[in-house]
DNA sequence: CCCGTCGTTTGATTTGCGTCAAGGACCATA
DNA sequence: TATGGTCCTTGACGCAAATCAAACGACGGG
C-alpha cells in the first residue's frame, strides 16, 4: 500500500502532518507563524456556511469537521472529511460552495487569506505543498466518486471502516497491523451522508459485517478488524489502491 | 452564475484556455515554450493506464479524453472529463490511479515533468494557476459527488446535458443563451459510466426528457434545449450553483 | 443485395435500497 | 424512579433502477 501524502514530522508533535503545520518548527514555514492564528469549534457548530466567502485558510489541529452539499429539498451529500492535518480553503478565490461543520470539538489553525496569499507568491514551496495536497484530496474524492456510483451498500460499509482504519495508523505512524482497532468518528447518520445511503441502510449493513466475522463492534462506535485484508476484499478495491484520504 | 475558472485569452485562440496554454505566448509562460510538445491520439486510444507512472504533465489542446476508474469484476466509474484546455498529470510525484482514455480524436500539450517541476519551483505563477485548475477540479469533482450520491437517474441526466451545454458555452465565449443547442460528445455507455447508471436507464431518461419537452434530439447525439433554466431546474441544482467542470 | 457489428431504444421482470414504522439502549435531568 | 432526548436497530413494504431480452436504424464490407 503506497502512501501518496507529503508527510512532515517534526521536533515534539506526535503526529505526521500532511498540511501547513500548525505546530511545527522547520524551514520557511516558519515564516507562517507570523501571521498564523487559532480558533476552536464546539462540536456541531458550523466553520463555514456555503454562503459566506471563506476569508481563511486553515488545517484542523484537533477533532473533526465534514464538508457537505445540500439540495434545495434537504438531500444531503458529504463531499470531504477534515481529519487532523487536512486543510480547506481557497487562497486566491473567495468560494465556499459547501458547509464545513463540526463533527466533533474542533480546534484549526488559520491564516488570513491575503497575507498568506503574498507567501505563496514569494515562497514557492508553500505553493507547491498545497498544490500535492491538493491532488490528494482530489485523488481521494475520485475514489470517493467509484465508491459512490457503483459500490454496494455493503462494499461502501467497508470502504468507509478501511479507509478511517487507515487514515488513523498512518495518523499514529502505525503500520496497518493484522488487528486493527478504531472509533467510528462518525454518527450513522453522518456515515449515510458520506456513502449516499440512509441511515437505516447502514445500520443494517453493520449488522450484517458484524454477523459475519468482517468486524466485531463494542458500543456503538468502537470496531476492531480482525482481518484488514478481508475488510478491503469486502470493500471491492484491488488490494493495493493507493487510497489515502 | 459565477465562473470558477482562471480563463485566459490571447493572441489568435478561438477559446479561453483554462491550463497552461499551449498555443498562447503571454508572459513567463513563454519558457514552457521550450520543453513542451505535442501527442496525437486517436478515438478510443489510450492515453495513460492507471499501471503507468504518468511521466509527463499535459493539457488537452483539441478532442476529448476521459478519466475512468475500474474495479476487478468490471464495474466502472468515470471520474473526470478532460476537455480542451483541462490537465492532466501530477507533477511532483508519479501517480496516475485511473485510466485516461481519448473518446475522440486527441491532441495534447505535454511537458516532461522534469522540467515542468524545475519551471514551477523557479516561477511561482505556474505553481499558483496550477493550484487553482486543481482546486476547480475538485470543487467539480464534490459537486459529482452529490450527483452520484443523491441525485435520481433523471437529475443526472438532466445535470450531464446542462454542464455539458454549460462548458460548451464558457468553451466558445458564448453567454448561456436563452436556447442552447450541443453535441453529446460521449455515447450511452460513456453517459452511464459518467453517471453511476446503466446505459439502458441513460436511454429510458433521455427519451423521458424528450418526451417531456425539456430537451429536443435530432440525431442521438445533437441536443438542443428550448429553456435551460427548465433544464437546471430538472437537474435539482439551485439556480446559481457554481458547477463549471 | 444480404449480413455482419455497433449504438440505441423499448419491454418485462427482478432486486437492492429507500421509506415508513415501532421499539430498544443509553444518558441526562427532574 | 419517571421522563424525555438522542442514537441505533429491526421489520414490513414499495419503488426506482438494474437486469435480462428483443429488436431497430445506421453503417460498412463482401
Amino acid at each position: 500500500m503506497q502512501d501518496h501524502s507529503v508527510h512532515v514530522q517534526c521536533g515534539d508533535c506526535p503526529i505526521r502532518h500532511r498540511a501547513v503545520c500548525a505546530r511545527c518548527e522547520t524551514d520557511e514555514l516558519n515564516r507562517l507563524e507570523q501571521i498564523k492564528y487559532y480558533r476552536s469549534y464546539q462540536a456541531g457548530q458550523t466553520v463555514i456556511w456555503s454562503g459566506d466567502r471563506m476569508e481563511f485558510v486553515g488545517s484542523v489541529v484537533t477533532g473533526i469537521a465534514t464538508l457537505t452539499q445540500t439540495m434545495e429539498d434537504g438531500r444531503r451529500q458529504m463531499v470531504g472529511l477534515l481529519l487532523p492535518s487536512d486543510f480547506v480553503g481557497r487562497p486566491g478565490r473567495p468560494t465556499a460552495a459547501y458547509d464545513v461543520t463540526a463533527t466533533t470539538d474542533l480546534v484549526m489553525c488559520c491564516f488570513r487569506k491575503k497575507p498568506f496569499e503574498d507567501m505563496m507568491a514569494t515562497t514557492p514551496h508553500i505553493a507547491q505543498r498545497l498544490l500535492e495536497m491538493t491532488l490528494d484530496e482530489l485523488d481521494a474524492a475520485r475514489e470517493w466518486m467509484l465508491l459512490l456510483g457503483r459500490k454496494t451498500a455493503r462494499e461502501k460499509i467497508a470502504s468507509l471502516i478501511s479507509i478511517i482504519a487507515r487514515r488513523d495508523a498512518a495518523l499514529h505512524l502505525r503500520r496497518p497491523a493484522a488487528a486493527l482497532s478504531v472509533d467510528l468518528p462518525l454518527t450513522r447518520e453522518e456515515m449515510a451522508d458520506y456513502l449516499g445511503l440512509t441511515l437505516e441502510t447502514v445500520s443494517r449493513q453493520i449488522s450484517a459485517l458484524k454477523k459475519d466475522g468482517v468486524i466485531t463492534l463494542t458500543g456503538n462506535r468502537h470496531v476492531t478488524i480482525p482481518d484488514l485484508d478481508r475488510l478491503m476484499e469486502e470493500a471491492g478495491d484491488d488490494s493495493d489502491g493507493g487510497m489515502l484520504v
